[in-house]
DNA sequence: GCTTGTTCTGAACATGAGTTCAGATTCCGT
DNA sequence: ACGGAATCTGAACTCATGTTCAGAACAAGC
């Protein structure tokens, strides 16, 4: 690889890792440098400043997770499987980040940045649209088949998934947050109850 | 009011009405200062540090806000009453504060402070409480009466909420997030797939 | 081996943050 | 009206951060 790209990468690599392991307070230039086995002066040379670099590493890992996905969309036929891979693909990316998303910790800059908050639209707007799919194909044989992948549809789907992500991360045990999981019907109360649907009190 | 107490409030107030304008990052201790009328100084002469401050603004607005939502539990008897009351209530809160949560801002500090992380938890904790006993009562005649109010029923209601937010906050223009509001039956597939449970594939 | 361009270093600078504190101001009981 | 305690001010200090830049280190072609 030619060295200006190598240097480059591994810039974006050694900014996730710092967001992941030092969480968004702790990812200074001097740490990211640091990581990276640099000085802190190189950003500067290969990024025109800080925000840059942040926005560079999240669009980084936006795409190549959503490649991996995808991925797992084209080759798996059945649904079960899919599903199972799709599990197996979130382990994977949990355990690589000591179970703290790189990604979730940028949604706390995006108060102060609007080039970061625009690129974090990108990347929802991004998952929402693979999340649509991806329900549309699990859902085989459920008595909700039938459901259209739809931008809401992948957009409920992100939202669900950056809440459980926001209390697993404040935490710190996360088998409390994940025994959320074992219940599933309240959940249609709750939309329907704040969607504007009145709950029909007699039916 | 006693001057003590009510500088102290004022000063809960000012952090309050920062964190809704300015956000997270232009929340400093010069700002609130100003928000509130006072010198830098007089931070530290009612509260050891910032972070105390922070802190105690959360409790405040946790605790006050909570109040008024219980008394609608307690004051209405009908479920779609209660319901229009907590919309009435949700909507004023969102007016008061230019359509930012204050809370929600806080959560990005929960990185940095564990103090303000531990009460960022109680106050997950408190609502999820509250939700669930809420929800409970909402559901009187829909197809899942019944449902006991448990503390994962209150957690789900918060996370849907945190999602929610924070697409809400991602997205100056709200009303793409609110459309979500409109489909419901998604939410229990989503929940199922990433519960643990396969989609039962042939029923 | 020399030269030219690329890449990296690390000390230095500016800025803004949290915080301190000596003194000004205000409040209140007598 | 006085005096002392409570409250507030705002300039000043410390420190960490983003950023710059003159030069060192390296690579490649001749």
């Amino acid at each position: 690889m030619a060295p200006r790209a190598e240097a480059r990468q591994r810039l974006l690599e050694a900014t996730v890792r710092t967001l992941a392991a030092e969480g968004y307070g702790g990812t200074t230039a001097r740490s990211i440098a640091k990581t990276g086995g640099f000085a802190p002066g190189v950003i500067y040379y290969h990024f025109e400043d800080l925000e840059a670099l942040l926005v560079a590493a999240l669009r980084h890992t936006s795409q190549a997770r959503r490649d991996r996905y995808e991925e797992a969309l084209g080759s798996c036929t059945d649904a079960t499987e899919l599903l199972a891979r799709l599990r197996e693909l979130y382990a994977e990316d949990m355990r690589d980040q000591g179970h703290i998303d790189a990604v979730q910790e940028l949604f706390t800059a995006s108060a102060t940045s609007p080039r970061l908050r625009e690129e974090l639209l990108a990347h929802v707007e991004s998952w929402s649209e693979f999340a649509a799919t991806a329900v549309h194909r699990l859902v085989g044989g459920t008595a909700l088949a039938g459901v259209v992948p739809s931008r809401e549809l992948g957009m409920i789907a992100v939202a669900m998934f950056l809440g459980i992500q926001t209390l697993t991360h404040l935490d710190g045990d996360r088998s409390r947050v994940e025994s959320l999981f074992s219940t599933a019907e309240p959940v249609a109360i709750l939309w329907d109850t704040f969607a504007g649907r009145n709950p029909t009190p007699e039916k």
